[in-house]
DNA sequence: CGGGGTGTTGACGCATGTCAAGTATGGTGG
DNA sequence: CCACCATACTTGACATGCGTCAACACCCCG
């Protein structure tokens, strides 16, 4: 009746589409999930560590970034999630969390109760499976990330970062051709890559210096992939894409 | 018939039974799982970044540390994994490996067969869930070395490590009072923690001066672990003990 | 057109890396 | 039981990548 494969409105199906095969009925139960969105500005917190959530969310629109603070104040960015991301999917089996999410840029989210998750996952066990998955992968960046800052150079732990986005964002549509949208400030990917602020930015000046990436108004522009993917040392292997 | 609450001798009951309830059925189900014991000597791959296994393994005696090289041919420790652990459980749901697990000590292990396993979570869904949060908890130790190698100074970095190895061992009933088995050379805490082993040894004898530690012959002894939690800022909550 | 966040720049110090030469230690075979 | 070897650990001298501090420039957004 209806055209069977229209491509999905719905933000989870496509998530699980590029993960798993999805069958009619799961798509018809993943559709009927409840979703509550909800939206938010630019550096709000979403969760907190220490929250003991009792549904997680979708990534509707915009970026963020999970986050831990250490004792003596400084702030760590162990990951950056984009469109269609489940930052804190973990709560489903922690109860506690143990890092905060906030928002990068104003954000468009969409919160599903834990115990509709489960109800779902319990009728479609496959669907366990994705979700599943779609943690292990983010379990793969995360020993990427410790790699990255444990052993490269500043350069190279960069310009890693920003193929990485690229990407990621690619993978789910939003980079054309060879810039994507970037709104993420120089803080925050000193953040993400255990560097002073300063020191990010004269990285980041070299890596524009040397062409390796044009970076202004919230865009990046890579010129020349297999140049920036060299320098930052990226094997794409570890996002498990397809 | 049988004692009902008899400390089951099956480790990977053990290790499940200390994440969730277990029942009589599952358990009776997890103890019928095939599992292929087999030893490896000291500095022996286990796995290999890049192998697509068809088998898990459970960790029977011994440690173990997962590891990234990275493109200069330094490598990353990643994680390290004690007793009862499942350093590559994600294979699971990952075709490719994405880091190789090395033997830091002479083992024994038990693999099990990724289609064993499958059927006994499609048998009994809450043991998927078992198994599922066992590499949410490792994902959360993730974060935490992100947090750890980013933005700790090697001092507390490497009491961070510390306070880790020390408290999962005690989970696991290998830490006597305050000391427990420490077989881990500092070649290797330099990998874990992103430092070199010139500096990883300097460090180590500023714990051992300072008196944060003992560490001799292959044991590690604490003998004032508030002293030492807190030189390594070291908040278990990520471990998700109970 | 003003102001707060973001990006940029320079000077300087220090934590950490590197190189190189040892010294202990533990396992192995004679 | 000892000699030997490989591996681990230790130490010093030196180099440097990166952090810190402080000032300033820019640029969006209101």
């Amino acid at each position: 009746m209806s055209a069977p494969q229209a491509p999905s409105p719905h933000p989870l199906v496509r998530k699980l589409e590029s993960i798993t095969q999805i069958s009619a009925e799961e798509r018809a139960a993943l559709e009927g999930l409840q979703i509550q969105t909800a939206e938010f500005k630019a550096d709000q917190d979403i969760v907190r560590e220490g929250d003991q959530p009792s549904r997680c969310f979708l990534l509707l629109e915009g970026f963020t970034a999970a986050f831990k603070s250490v004792g003596d104040g400084r702030r760590q960015v162990s990951a950056i999630q984009v469109v269609g991301d489940i930052p804190d999917l973990q709560s489903l089996h922690l109860k506690t969390l143990d890092s905060g999410v906030v928002a990068l840029t104003p954000l468009r989210i969409g919160f599903m109760r834990h115990a509709d998750i489960r109800e779902l996952i319990t009728q479609f066990p496959s669907l366990g499976g994705a979700f599943w998955r779609t943690t292990l992968i983010d379990a793969s960046i995360l020993r990427e990330w410790v790699a990255n800052i444990g052993q490269r150079d500043a350069l190279s732990r960069m310009a890693h970062l920003l193929c990485e986005i690229f990407m990621r964002l690619k993978a789910v549509g939003l980079a054309k051709d060879r810039s994507c949208p970037f709104p993420i400030t120089q803080g925050r990917l000193a953040e993400a890559t255990g560097m002073s602020a300063v020191h990010a930015n004269r990285i980041l000046m070299a890596l524009r210096e040397q062409e390796f990436i044009e970076h202004a108004r919230g865009r990046l522009t890579v010129p020349d992939w297999d140049r920036l993917a060299t320098a930052g040392d990226f094997d794409p292997t570890y996002l498990h894409l397809q």
